[in-house]
DNA sequence: CTTGATGCAAAGTGTTTGCAACTTA
DNA sequence: TAAGTTGCAAACACTTTGCATCAAG
């Protein structure tokens, strides 16, 4: 899994003239490591445990690119911030998330997908991605 | 439509103990004849051209009244800024969010809304609300 | 006349940027 | 050794808040 990221990364940043820093290996290994939804706070705290002299300002310039190499997907939950999810390698999903506790449950469903590309045909639209989240109460907080 | 919108944010602040306020009321006259979607900024210009004395803070804290009272519903179509747009006896929509021109399209699509409740109780998940972002680009920019 | 509301400016939050020093290819 | 990268702190954009003053009920 890191292998592959680390691949993909070095070939997005060969073909763009980058260089693959230290830091940048530090940021992308935390970011795949970590598991479910994080924070670009979160993953500065990560990767400081690696390599404390890693600034904040390095963190936010890795994740655009780690966003632009689709190996991080960027996920707006309403809660202030953007956080992060590995994107490489795993089948697109969309989100439940509930509003006492916090968690997010990923799930998958086709024929919504289907109703969403041909509502588009119907506007004449091209979508490029889509965003869906159900807001509420998981099993445990109803 | 303003009648309405005032009649039961009265209510709302009398419920509440709070207190309509000239200022209140300008607002909300803003906010429910501005078409379409608008952003706190936006509705400070309006509300200060009819009242040139509001403030930035009272725009925000009524803003955040009239979503309370559901008379607005605010949206992130990830520009960087909230924007809102009137709910009360509108029906419920979706969005198409063209990233080239930025235009908005609605669209109400009851099989989709079908098949995510479906989807919730697959899930023992209790929806409260939901949000459902098609972004690419509408037949103009194509 | 009590309680809540206002305007102001300052503070917050998450994110981005200018720049001189420093690495990578 | 040229070109991109870093850490730092300052700048940013949007939103919230503390407080003395003001107004609605």
């Amino acid at each position: 899994m890191i292998k592959e990221a680390e691949a993909s990364f070095t070939e997005f940043l060969e073909k763009k003239s980058l260089k693959l820093t230290s830091q940048r290996r530090t940021i992308l290994r935390q970011a795949i490591e970590a598991q479910g939804h994080f924070s670009a706070e979160k993953l500065l705290e990560l990767s400081k445990k690696k390599d404390k002299t890693i600034s904040k300002a390095t963190v936010y310039r890795t994740l655009t690119l780690l966003k632009e190499s689709n190996i991080l997907e960027e996920q707006d939950f309403g809660e202030g911030k953007k956080v992060y999810e590995r994107s490489q390698g795993r089948k697109h999903h969309d989100h439940l998330v509930c509003i006492r506790c916090g968690r997010i449950i990923e799930f998958e469903n086709d024929a919504i997908e289907k109703l969403q590309d041909r509502e588009a045909t119907r506007q004449k639209f091209h979508i490029v991605y889509h965003s869906l989240k159900l807001f509420g109460f998981c099993k445990n907080c109803s």
